[in-house]
DNA sequence: AACGTTTCCGAAAACGTTTCCGAAAAAATA
DNA sequence: TATTTTTTCGGAAACGTTTTCGGAAACGTT
């Protein structure tokens, strides 16, 4: 339980602390046989330099922070995996925390991390975050902050984000090119702002298509299994089936399909569906689902060396928005059959 | 940036250091209105005490660290929700790390968490972790550590286990229940303690309904779902289908029902499947699979309260081993038509 | 008025480092 | 040899707290 300390070892080798801190961190005023001594001693007493103390010292502690939303989802997770990667290897050290989409508790996990001097920050913002005062004044007073996927355009500060207009784009015009003329989209609450992104997206290639959009084709639903459940149940009731629709995520989709599937109807048959946001579930429901993969976690990756730069640039840099490639997997769900 | 410390509150308010200490500590020798006006200033001041600098005098740091051996799946994720929940309440910070089921990483994660003064550890072991001598030591020093699920009968600790054995039991009793003669397990690695524990629960089930086994009828398969593929394949290359199946996890079952589907069997007409800790995928497949729930976050919770309890009560404990239940969850997989 | 108690607070040490400053010893230069 | 420069090291301050110890003031008791 007692850790041996910096004067264990200058008591045993009769020497001063100073001189042993000075092997210890490569100081050019140290002679070299002396530094080998005190280094292999020290080992021999399994003496390692206390990261507390230094933290006090250095006023930072090596040490950066991650809040997300949620980890119950594969998506954070494998972000997370890319950001500790680079991390890990210039020796700093990721403390995770987990908001559970709500804003009090991320104000509660952000203000533990600073509390902690953490020497920055990954942030991904909750549902529920509308007011991003504090992170402003953080911002202002040179605090290193990286966001990712949640992003809010009022902090200027580097960000990683996803082109949801352009792979909305690009899976809506799947659909089409396959021959669905009567194409809908399940959507989640517009405060967020991939969701607008995407809503975009499935406009603009109806435009392009010369195809036309009636008010029902955009429905909020939700990103859970439940929500698309329920407005996959109100359109059987109703008799308004679609040949197709382009889900805000795979989980969504995945209640649609449970649906139909529940009715008799067939997929892609009578009705098509596309995902978004892929998770490892799309290839293994019946059918397969198509939909558009994120780089999760290369997401992870340049969050972390933008953060990095951030750090090591002190202060000195210009906010940057990394947007990154995705990829259209297209599977049966959405193959129309010849 | 510029952090505001207790002495700028002391200056502000003409008074010592050990005053404006003794007002945050809730102390008794000071006087309330003297405590008030203090409390009050400091807020306005957004002054709160420095953990690093806590840590250091107290020689502990409020943080407990989590390691586990990855978090790709959600088992772990779930657990940790657990844990965090728990702590959170108590005013301790989890850092959680992942070992990527790698045993160098594992050793390098607790010994970071071990350096920045973590008052306890929760661990589950990584597939590679067989020497556990550090931990040995760790554990004799008096440092708190409590493990779950990848554990190991050598350490003498607090524990948060599964029954493995009566589950397996219970599921192999569920398919032999429904008329199934021929089943047979697909298990992993027989060095993880709960794959050995699962073999024994599926033959002696066997054994109490009187059933043979022969030496074919345990295959090592593994925890992916290409091992369950793979398996399933050799099976049905040699005309050896069995009536059901057995699986050590859901994703090695999901697996095989790939791999059934693909070359046209019908589950569970042809051959039914039961998975193992159960994931939200079990019902999600097609058809949903019946499955052993594990009481994920349940398992977090007692986890962190053990914990609690041992580093409260400062090394005098006896290590308990608490084994929490699970529940069969039946679905389409392993049903018997009439 | 003299004494003992209690209440409240300040000074200083301690936690384990790093770094600045200065000094002794060694080496280089005159 | 005398002086300057370089090399190598020790002392001490600093980081922001908590806590022990002691002392001053206020109070109560004879």
């Amino acid at each position: 339980m007692k850790h041996v300390t910096i004067k264990d070892v200058a008591k045993k080798l009769n020497c001063s602390v100073s001189t042993i801190s000075r092997a210890f961190n490569d100081k050019y005023d140290i002679r070299k046989e002396t530094r080998d001594l005190i280094l292999a001693t020290a080992k021999e007493m399994e003496y390692s330099p206390n990261p507390i103390a230094k933290s006090l010292l250095k006023q930072c502690s090596n040490q950066i922070g991650v809040v997300v939303p949620e980890f119950i989802n594969p998506f954070f997770p494998e972000v997370i995996i890319g950001i500790q990667e680079v991390f890990f290897k210039k020796g700093y050290q990721v403390l995770i925390m987990q908001s559970n989409e709500s804003f009090d508790n991320e104000m509660e996990n952000v203000k533990a991390m600073e509390n902690n001097m953490v020497d920055g920050l990954i942030l991904s913002l909750s549902f529920e975050t509308q007011n991003v005062e504090y992170y402003e004044n953080l911002i202002k007073q040179g605090f290193p902050i990286v966001l990712f996927n949640r992003v809010s355009n009022k902090l200027n500060t580097h960000k990683v984000v996803f082109d949801d207009y352009k792979w909305a784009f690009f899976a809506t015009e799947h659909l089409i090119y396959q021959g669905y003329k009567n194409i809908i989209h399940f959507t989640t609450s517009h405060s967020l702002s991939f969701s607008q992104n995407r809503i975009k997206g499935f406009i603009n290639a109806h435009k392009k298509h010369k195809l036309k959009i009636d008010e029902g084709s955009i429905i909020e639903a939700g990103l859970l299994i439940s929500d698309g459940e329920r407005e996959m149940e109100k359109l059987i009731a109703l008799h308004k089936l679609p040949d197709a629709i382009f889900c805000v995520n795979d989980m969504c989709a995945i209640g649609a399909m449970k649906m139909l599937k529940k009715y008799g109807l067939k997929i892609p048959g009578d009705v098509a569906l596309v995902g978004f946001t892929e998770t490892k579930l799309a290839e293994l429901v019946d059918p397969a689902l198509t939909s558009v993969a994120q780089p999760t976690t290369e997401i992870g990756r340049t969050a972390a060396l933008l953060l990095l730069e951030q750090i090591e640039s002190k202060g000195l840099f210009v906010p940057q928005t990394v947007t990154l490639n995705g990829r259209l997997n297209v599977r049966e769900s959405s193959v129309k059959a010849k």
